[in-house]
DNA sequence: ACTGAATATTGAACATGTTCAAAATAGTGC
DNA sequence: GCACTATTTTGAACATGTTCAATATTCAGT
């Protein structure tokens, strides 16, 4: 009997179970919370057994992070819009790179709470610091590299290579702000998000100046130091 | 019957009883770990009843909070002796105060790794950042206070009351880079506290040139922000 | 010393994340 | 189509943090 299902594409089962689940588990954990979901309460809405759910995400916290792999693919364009639209200046990218991304994770606030849980720790697996999830990292990191680059900052040589990263940690302390941050809409986090990009911008400026040349100095040792490189 | 232990201080059974608990879970949380140690085996070692740990303390978690408290305490007069043993510098003593924390808790580095958990999340009663630990924050931040008022700093009359919350958000950072730090006798941690305190020193002789005013004021309105007062 | 209230202790029961051996299903070479 | 392997699915069992009604103990007032 002709398919049309299996016409494009021909997606094998497994695929279609994983992305069930992971939708039953993204909707409960909206409607119901992270904590207030159970294993078995996913599994049930999603029409298959407690183990199937762990056959397709080693934990639950591991849809939590399937669903930011995933989001961090799928948002792309929109931050790509985003930050066309927005002046060339790096403080009005920065703000428009990490404002559309916050605007995309929205509705889902609550559920990345979950990855407070662990995320402070790179040692654990589904830590953004941790060396399991480089590759999304990399790609974070790559955004902020080509705003650098589009905005032709001029920047002192020793900064410049370790600058990206910077960028991708105020970023993650905006986003960790914001996880727990319960004012009307986020407000606080909005202006948290335009003085940062502010300051972050003025202290490029100043960066370059002579003056500041061995206090930058001390700061890329600490920078390294942190790295661990 | 004439009883020794009741002469002094007649403590009574139950706070015998907490601190009983308490010091199996340490002794197990160090030997064994954190996560490998269960309240069975916590109430076993202490030899109660598993629900006997709960009367005393709300939740595992809670012990490691238990502890971090009670060591606030206690280390008290060893960080004041190093402070004082210290330059009257801000850059030395804020090293000596921290640096003499860190040794403290030297031990129990795998304990406090617990903390990380929901430490992060402000909402949490275990969070240092909670509502709840006020009272330790306060302390805590007080040490900072008088370090500033001792060293005769020059400050800018807006950044002055913020200071000592700043300072003590820097020895956050340390302490949470220092729990997840696992190189040699945490040598990665120590060279970052040499060279963070180094630059809060630099800045803030900087900041009390005129130049800059302007980034001053923004940074202030973002600890305000932040702050959410 | 006695008694009733406050406090302390018990351990079984519960909830839930997770594991795993067994069963069902799909896919492959002949 | 058949046998055989790999993949997928199942659901009961397990481990552990936590709760709680029942019981035991201590304490204060008389």
């Amino acid at each position: 009997m002709f398919n049309m299902e299996s016409v494009a594409k021909a997606p094998h089962k497994a695929e279609i179970t994983g992305r069930k689940i992971l939708d039953a588990a993204l909707n409960m954990f909206q409607t119901k919370g992270f904590e207030e979901t159970t294993m078995r309460d996913i599994a049930t809405s999603a029409g298959v057994a407690t183990g199937a759910a762990y056959y397709y995400y080693p934990s639950k916290d591991a849809i939590v992070l399937a669903f930011y792999e995933h989001s961090c693919v799928e948002m792309q364009p929109r931050i790509e819009h985003a930050v066309a639209e927005s002046a060339c200046k790096l403080e009005d990218r920065l703000k428009a790179l990490i404002g559309a991304k916050l605007d995309y994770f929205a509705p889902y606030r609550g559920v990345l709470r979950a990855l407070l849980k662990n995320g402070a720790d790179p040692a654990h697996p589904l830590s953004p610091f941790s060396r399991n999830n480089r590759p999304i990292r990399e790609r974070d990191i790559a955004g902020f590299q080509k705003i650098l680059s589009e905005c032709h900052i001029r920047v002192p040589q020793d900064l410049g290579p370790h600058l990206p990263d910077l960028l991708w940690m105020f970023q993650m302390g905006v986003i960790y702000f914001w996880i727990t941050d319960d004012s009307q809409g986020q407000q606080r986090t909005h202006r948290l998000l335009t003085l940062g990009t502010k300051i972050v911008a003025s202290l490029l400026k100043i960066a370059g100046l002579p003056l500041t040349r061995p206090l930058r100095k001390v700061a890329i040792e600490l920078i390294e130091t942190a790295k661990g490189t």
